[in-house]
DNA sequence: GCGGGTTTTAAACGATCGATTAACGGCGGA
DNA sequence: TCCGCCGTTAATCGATCGTTTAAAACCCGC
């Protein structure tokens, strides 16, 4: 936990990652472009992230560790408020959902950053997939045994199913909405309902209706 | 229309092109890659198709062309078959979805790896953005006035979001499913649900019951 | 079988990439 | 004061990128 010179350099690097690899991708933005944004040298990101790879995979941990803490977090204080049986389903996406939706809408301009480069990382796996991994999976096993028990009528392969296209909603959306306010306007077709940049509480409503009901359906039963 | 050599090197090159952007994505696959593969000359992408963005765009046109034109005839048939009043909303969502469901795993490999390249798409738009809204753009509002006659309670904005979570859940879904086959093992969390590669008429049925819910959500009223 | 447009070829352009090296600065402890 | 380490710097490595050029090969109607 260095206070000192290091750590700004660090900082700065992953300041200026994070905006670029979010605005342009990986694969299209150089190591150059990172350390001019930062005003550093370019051999410092070999010193501090041993490479490329090293300093994307440091960008994207530093924002998924807290964001996987507090969902942890608001899903066992959910827990201790129904101490005994099912935790109620809106209540478990909210724990899921709202962490991600507040950094994004709720912080400054650097959160809104982080949206759009976490919804690449799907795209672009070499670089980030260890991460992902690493930083999503204990997390995601948690809200497993929630869910399961919220739905407890579902089979493995439907649940299977809900929780993809769940993740799909909330990772497509807030990639969408993280766009808005660089898009040209006439590319804006999928969020051209939108008059402005939406409160966190909306879009928290919003996804957690869709995909609460979703993830309530009916199983649907072979074709006759 | 030309039946000659020039179209089979069209092919060549798109064929190559839509492997290898799928598998490694848009910033990262090189010219060279792709003519290489193709057994052509690095020189001809510039001759038939301008240059890396102009074989982009013409990757992706050759797919969403088609699947684009079913997408149209199906809602039309759907239609034909209720000359008033308004459509089921599954229906509707059924005609959105089949094609690129169809395509993706009920062709060979090749329909699989354009799967993934349009699960990319949404992440590098430079190349591809003018592409997406002239290929999607008419198809899209021909959908929006069917939704909109099927779910009229619906606000104009409510309507916008839970479109948005249509999208993502098709376009998340399917960008993992292309993917299944060239995971690793241990990355597959995902998906592990899944014994082997699901049959067309499986994912549909999931993707439209989980979709269908999510629209006729009830809509969310602002926290208390 | 000759001419003209189409298609393909080999070679090179300048630019930029990630990685690496060796030297330099400064600051704290011996 | 000098030593040793940490952070930093400038410079360069070989490789690879997308693009471009000019000439060769091909094909078809005349």
């Amino acid at each position: 936990m260095p206070p000192d010179a290091a750590h700004d350099t660090k900082t700065r690097l992953l300041d200026a990652a994070e905006s670029l690899l979010a605005s342009q991708g990986i694969g299209n933005t150089s190591l150059r472009q990172i350390t001019e944004k930062a005003g550093v040298n370019l051999a410092l990101v070999k010193y501090h992230f041993e490479s490329k790879d090293g300093l994307v995979a440091a960008t994207l941990q530093r924002r998924l560790e807290p964001i996987n803490a507090i969902r942890i977090h608001l899903l066992e204080e959910l827990e201790a408020r129904h101490p005994n049986g099912a935790l109620p389903l809106d209540d478990i996406l909210t724990a899921l959902i709202r962490p991600v939706v507040d950094l994004g809408l709720g912080g400054g301009p650097l959160g809104r950053q982080f949206l759009k480069l976490f919804g690449r990382i799907f795209s672009e796996p070499a670089a980030a997939m260890n991460v992902m991994r690493q930083q999503m999976g204990p997390m995601i096993h948690r809200f497993d045994a929630a869910f399961a028990r919220a739905l407890p009528h579902l089979s493995d392969s439907d649940m299977g199913w809900r929780k993809m296209a769940t993740l799909g909603v909330v990772q497509h959306s807030l990639l969408m909405l993280s766009m808005m306010d660089e898009l040209p306007l006439h590319l804006r077709l999928p969020i051209k309902f939108l008059k402005g940049t939406p409160k966190p509480d909306l879009v928290l409503r919003q996804l957690v209706a869709f995909c609460s009901a979703g993830m309530q359906a009916s199983v649907p039963s072979p074709a006759p």
